[in-house]
DNA sequence: AACACGTTTAGGGTGAACCCCAGGTCACTT
DNA sequence: AAGTGACCTGGGGTTCACCCTAAACGTGTT
């Protein structure tokens, strides 16, 4: 889980293969150029401009290492990194992203085997993070920006960290569900999705009713303020949850 | 309001000085480089990598034209432009934005002084499409993104754009206030924050209760989805907002 | 075996948030 | 002067979302 500080051995990397997806040119071109400085010269890069061809180009190259973004069109970094781990546990998946979104860190965390090598680097770390990361991977560990431990920390705290069944209705709160539609899809009583509301609410650290000054929140409306914020909820996870049929 | 298309007259820009402003270095690398091909050569161009240091900037050298990138430390860049404007209203501002946010269309457009130029250029922009932006401002016109232009319509629409009072409202559910505490925040009766929302929902296109279907929505949560996906809500301006006084 | 924990389900109560209808002001247009 | 549109306010009603307490289940821990 640590990282590997640069030790200075002219810091070579030798692998056969790396892909790229980004679907903006300036970071690809950045990155590209970064690493190239850093490889040995007969190693290839792939780039991908979108997840679909990200997963294209893995299957076909089978490279120990992957750098996805999070947002690309027709499929995103994260999906990608799903199919990917599927069919191919051993890659080294770096994440590389412009948001620290707790949603991500949840999302990642059940993706990744328990033995597998992942990176998480934020688009404004220093070139030294981002070789570092590389390097990490490829040596089978885990290198994880600072700002994306502290939300791993958050989850796993018992007080604050969602569980799944709080986070189904997190979502179904945010899509805008009442509770008995909400019941219904999750196929709970009324009940059951009050429960767990209430608990969401604790966590999150709304203030209960009566307690205090006057009842200023709606804490409907005042969870998905916070969860929004803690990045539990965002436009793109919105817009697909949606989409999706369950 | 519309742009000068790509005119081949060998392209070169004279000017005295240009502030660019972002956080990112990458960008600003890109952008500096970008400019300078299409520059002469004794024009400067002056960095900050936050809002405060570009007002300075602007302060000091008096520039035709000024670069700002919205997400910036210390102060955003719409807040820069709000005080840029105040101070030499004859500045041609270009918003450099990774987001299209129908609320930053909204500030912006209360801020230009109406014979003002300014752009509004997103960062998967085409580089010929910045040194359109470019050219547009320097000679008094605007030139803004199609995709903002869309919103821009949407917002001038009477059916689907927001007055103020609606938007007031918005704000004050999406910080999770009741109807009671919103009324106290805006110095009306519980009953007008109702009759505000009621309008607001129509306008985001909230089915009424009792058409069709079963009463599958919270209105006022689906509202935040709906106000989130349009980018009237997003999580900088969220923070903003509770810090905010009033 | 006893315990804690997350979860489901229940009954019963209160107030917030929504519905409709109607009357009123104010600014701006025709 | 009449009309229009945006806004505030009121009464009166229904439903939804929250509160409390309490019982029961499975899982994994001690």
């Amino acid at each position: 889980m640590l990282l590997a500080q640069g030790e200075e051995r002219k810091s070579e990397i030798d692998v056969l293969g790396i892909v790229i997806a980004d679907d903006q040119d300036r970071e690809r071109t950045w990155l590209r150029e970064l690493l190239t400085k850093h490889l040995s010269i007969h190693t290839s890069i792939f780039e991908a401009e979108d997840g679909q061809k990200a997963l294209e180009l893995v299957r076909e190259h089978k490279p120990p290492v992957v750098f996805l973004d999070i947002e690309m069109p027709k499929l995103s970094g994260i999906k990608s990194a799903e199919s990917i781990l599927k069919e191919l546990p051993q890659t080294g998946v770096i994440i590389l992203s412009n948001h620290s979104d707790e949603i991500f860190v949840r999302k990642l965390w059940k993706l990744v085997p328990p033995d597998g090598a992942f990176g998480y680097v934020l688009k404004d770390s220093t070139d030294q993070q981002v070789i570092d990361a590389t390097k990490a991977v490829l040596g089978g560990d885990c290198w994880i920006h600072p700002r994306i431990q502290r939300i791993i920390r958050r989850t796993e705290n018992g007080a604050t960290g969602l569980t799944d069944a709080e986070f189904e209705v997190l979502v179904c709160i945010a899509i805008g569900f009442t509770d008995k539609a909400t019941a219904r899809r999750l196929y709970i009583t009324e009940k059951a999705v009050q429960a767990r509301l209430k608990c969401l609410y604790t966590k999150l650290g709304i203030p209960i009713k009566g307690a205090s000054e006057e009842d200023e929140y709606n804490h409907r409306c005042r969870a998905l303020n916070l969860s929004f914020r803690r990045g539990l909820i965002n436009r793109a996870e919105l817009a697909d949850w949606e989409e999706q049929v369950w």
